[in-house]
DNA sequence: CTGTGTTGTCTATTTGTATAGACAACTGAA
DNA sequence: TTCAGTTGTCTATACAAATAGACAACACAG
């Protein structure tokens, strides 16, 4: 709710501004009818058209409409999508469990040498060639998570035609005989969208963005899948059990 | 490595540069020295003021250092702490297995009713007095983690003598004979640090920020805390490990 | 020592952001 | 219907950001 008064840190106050209801929604504090733009104005401590040129970058995003004369509402939107994340744990299950509608597309295919950090993790050769694919998820539609898959080929041969035809990366692995994949850890930062992404999930430049990284392995424990995830943070909020004990001590 | 060409996002070029250098460092795709200023803004296709600018912030945050005639390197920084998140993962044991130096302090405390939210969580009443206590931690020094942890007075009482007494929170619960608590879960999304958490975190503003929140429960069963903590997104990557299987299936 | 490369500083101009004021057009309650 | 409240649009000015050019000061290799 603060907006930087002097020094903006390269950030204008209109992006502040628009940043700070945008949190605001995403956490449930901003419902219904928002402030009018003179109390928000106050509020902020700044002109009211800076608050509109807020307002109207949130419009564009379909985040609220406003209406003259009536004032500007919170479009209905869907909060957080509780997300479990465990080994077995997939996105078509988890965002239907969540009444969202599944979907999603490949949107790059290439072929590459392992670095040695994904030759390390995948325990094949430095260099050795891998299939590496980008995977667009979206939840009713709308674009929220952004993946880079890669598989070591000597091992898991075929997978873009895989996934082309199956639609999910678990099928085509287990049409490759590979039933029972399970992941074997996630590590989580954050981060902020890079131009690239922004115009992927269709979010303002610089939107934080929860990052995963995982390590998926075969059912003999061998690593099949190393995977980086950039998920909407506004639209997701991974949840991690510990009931039965995580073995991190 | 992409910045913003014509419209700008409501942040300045030389922020983007900036952000996009500071996470190549952190992702550790840059270090030693710098490309030239000449170089970087053609690069970036800015003017060379421009990457001027980005420079002197990172500079500030002691990220880089600049010299007339050489170039400009970066600072020796540790990269990202491997954070495990479990049922008994600490912080002072998490942050001295990374070989840096714990230490914190509290940084507020006070008194609240119990929202909806936190009744819930906690299993108390509604408006039910809570202590709320906010916490800095520091790695080495330099503050990494902000944390906002909730106790119900009642079943829990004198959390603030207590940390003040021990120094640690665990310490303080179990001098009131709640030994053996357990984290049952945690929440990870990603958000943009605030003025408020950017000034306790001597970050830019917008930095994005790890948020995770957590139930922590006694040997019973029974809720003791609920907890809010924001990571530096660049210095922190939590680690989940699902090696016993995390019953979220 | 010279020349190339690099950062540092200064001046100037253009573009984007923020502020200000005013009025139009619409809404909804009294 | 009137009036208070709200958003929408237009014009104008000040300040920050971006660009441009030039030169100084330093580093280092040949």
């Amino acid at each position: 709710m603060q907006v930087a008064t002097s020094e903006t840190a390269g950030i204008a106050r209109w992006r502040q501004i628009a940043d700070s209801l945008r949190a605001d929604i995403a956490e449930g504090r901003l419902a219904g009818a928002l402030p009018s733009e003179m109390r928000l104005a106050e509020r902020f401590a700044v002109n009211r058209h800076t608050v509109r040129r807020a307002i109207a970058a949130l419009s564009e995003e379909g985040l609220v409409t406003a209406a003259r004369g009536r004032g500007t509402f919170v479009a209905p939107r869907p909060g957080r999508i509780a997300y479990p994340v465990g080994p077995r744990s997939r996105f078509s299950e988890n965002i239907g469990a969540a009444s969202r509608e599944p979907g999603g597309s490949m949107v790059g295919a290439t072929r590459e040498p392992a670095s040695a950090e994904i030759a390390g993790l995948l325990g094949c050769g430095i260099a050795a060639p891998l299939t590496r694919l980008e995977l667009l998820r979206v939840a009713d539609g709308a674009p929220v998570i952004v993946s880079t898959l890669w598989f070591e080929e000597a091992r898991v041969p075929g997978m873009v035609a895989g996934f082309a035809e199956t639609g999910s990366i678990s099928r085509a692995l287990e049409t490759l005989g590979l039933s029972g994949c399970r992941r074997l850890w996630t590590r989580v930062s954050a981060i902020a969208a890079d131009a690239h992404d922004a115009e992927r999930l269709h979010c303002p430049l610089a939107t934080p963005l929860i990052q995963t990284t995982s390590l998926t392995a075969a059912v003999s424990g061998e690593p099949v899948q190393y995977a980086r995830s950039r998920f909407l943070g506004s639209r997701f909020e991974l949840l991690f059990d510990h009931a039965v004990g995580t073995t991190t001590d």
